[in-house]
DNA sequence: ATGAAAGCGCTAACAT
DNA sequence: ATGTTAGCGCTTTCAT
């Protein structure tokens, strides 16, 4: 006999069915579409269930209708604090809303992701949640094919594959550039890390300072994520190449929280010996010492946004083509100084 | 016609088989038993795989061979750092495995979590790795029920579920009490927030301290989850109280960080005027200034403990009691001082 | 408003 | 080493 008896409390919709004296597609209706049902049918059933926990067998479910009331969401790392108010508003959105949330982790490589996404198709989610915009051609052209309603978050593209919310690094690069630039300062430092999405703020950033004229910036870059620890090391390194007063920019918070700490430890005034820009807005950034001047991205809107589009596309059907820039602010506080020096 | 095609590339399994000149049966062989088809065999089947881009139904797979592949991993909240570098170990040794994640966010009330639970249920995991030990009974019996694998983790038990992996936060309370006031510390202040095992923590502590005949410690809790700035906070409202020296104890390496940040804004000397004690040695504990003096709680060796505790479950059926305290470390940094003052 | 029959795509069990 | 058959638990379609 193949198969074997794969239930939870022991039961399926068809023993419901008997005992409620139903149909098993009566049950199935109470379940799925209980205004079908009328009230007196639908109470009978609902007691059956009530009393034996009985609890459906989605795949099966999923096989039978196809949809699996599943969206999967790729994310690049779960340690990185970025993305965690993103990612919490999307699964809330979404469990809010009857779809659970399939996770997959796809690091910074494209190559990576792709390899993923089979195992994240296999499942059949009814929709994707991308982080990034950089894909292989490979994994675009799969996810096309297949149709799945697609949102590609944290980034801006030319070409989405389906729909999209995000904000574009490359001018916040250039923003971030002409702002302090603006401010009056002239001696620049950059710390980043090198996951992709950092890289373009970095590089639009360096560029733009070279349309001002400004070539000498001492720049680090980091292959480990994020952390304090680097933001130390990083004005460490700055002060030994250089110790001339400077904007020390980060591409996160957090090492741009290292840097304040490095210059607390070293009894360096900030702003006034060494102001320090960061990226992110993340909850601290308010709160360091002095408050941190950065860019604020407003991630858990991102995700809600996100999810508020899949969620459209999959209730009403609707083809409507979504490309949500949210933007991103610059947050003047005290780790910067606004006058001319 | 009940049904609908519902392939990613337009293919089952039945059309693969054809292509390759072999039975069904064959080509589901080649994808989970491959040592099971001769060579020649099998090397055909992954080519028509390979040329048609074809990927298998998993929800057809699961309904039939009573395997879902899931585990699915209840967090009470994304956005707690303190648990992503676990669930961040968890996600990538279930992956290695073959297995993939299906997220619940449990909040931190055991009766959400029951709610969530039947969701997670009717997709038939085929283990669940549990935050806290804290569950209502309805949730305890259903899951005992079914029989799932389950891993409680991040605390201990005396009637565990099943597996558990996770130490002792009345162990965490009392020694960190016992070792400051060893230290010659006398006057303390506390800083919690009320989730169920800062709760513990802070309990634990403050009738330790009572044991030694201490009883005027300044407690605040927050509601809040842990932020740098109900740490500044906590300190602020610390020195309203009394201005006396004394450590601030936290139950969270955030709020600590938070305190030192304040500290350090009013020019306060650290550990002189006030010695801060952390909990969880997060990433940044050992890179603030001062370095924190905390718990060191190894939150990705939890994660892997607790996802190998369920894959040699899952993999060879094995039947073994896991009950493991990962215990802690108490770090001294600069945040406190060792001398009796 | 409810039901009967068929089938979603895959794999367990039993052949050969 | 490979194939045949039946069925996993549910929902679609069509009927009443």
């Amino acid at each position: 006999m193949p198969g074997r008896k794969q239930t939870v409390s022991g039961l399926r919709i068809a023993d419901v069915a008997k005992m409620a004296n139903v149909a098993p597609i009566t049950v199935s209706r109470v379940l799925n579409q209980p205004e079908q049902v009328k009230e007196s049918t639908r109470n009978r059933v609902l007691k059956v269930i009530e009393e034996t926990g009985f609890v459906p067998n989605q795949n099966a479910g999923a096989l039978a209708s196809n949809r699996s009331r599943l969206v999967a969401v790729l994310v690049p790392m779960l340690t990185n604090p970025l993305f965690s108010d993103t990612f919490q508003a999307i699964a809330e959105q979404l469990a809010a809303n009857g779809y659970q949330v399939l996770l997959g982790i796809s690091g910074y490589e494209a190559k990576q992701e792709q390899e993923l996404l089979d195992v994240i198709l296999s499942r059949r989610p009814d929709g994707i949640i991308l982080t990034g915009t950089v894909h292989t051609e490979p994994s675009r052209k799969r996810l096309r094919a297949t149709g799945v309603p697609v949102v590609e978050t944290w980034d801006v593209s030319d070409s989405p594959i389906d729909m999209l919310v995000g904000f574009s690094h490359e001018e916040v690069g250039r923003r971030v550039a002409h702002h302090l630039f603006g401010q009056g300062y002239r001696h620049f430092a950059l710390l980043s890390v090198d996951d992709p999405r950092g890289k373009v703020r970095a590089q639009a950033f360096l560029e733009t300072l070279q349309s001002h004229g400004i070539t000498d910036v001492v720049h680090h870059s980091f292959t480990e994520l994020p952390a304090l620890e680097q933001g130390r090391e990083g004005l460490t390194r700055i002060l030994e190449t250089d110790s001339a007063p400077r904007v020390v920019v980060c591409t996160s918070d957090t090492l741009a929280h290292g840097v304040l700490t490095e210059a607390a430890s070293r009894h360096l005034k900030v702003p006034e010996q060494v102001s320090v820009f960061g990226f992110g807005d993340m909850s601290f950034a308010a709160h360091t010492f002095p408050p941190l001047s950065t860019v604020r991205i407003d991630g858990k809107r991102l995700g809600q946004l996100a999810a508020a589009a899949l969620l459209r596309r999959l209730k009403n059907g609707d083809h409507d083509i979504v490309n949500d820039d949210i933007g991103f602010t610059l947050i003047d506080r005290h780790s910067t100084r606004v006058q001319t020096p």
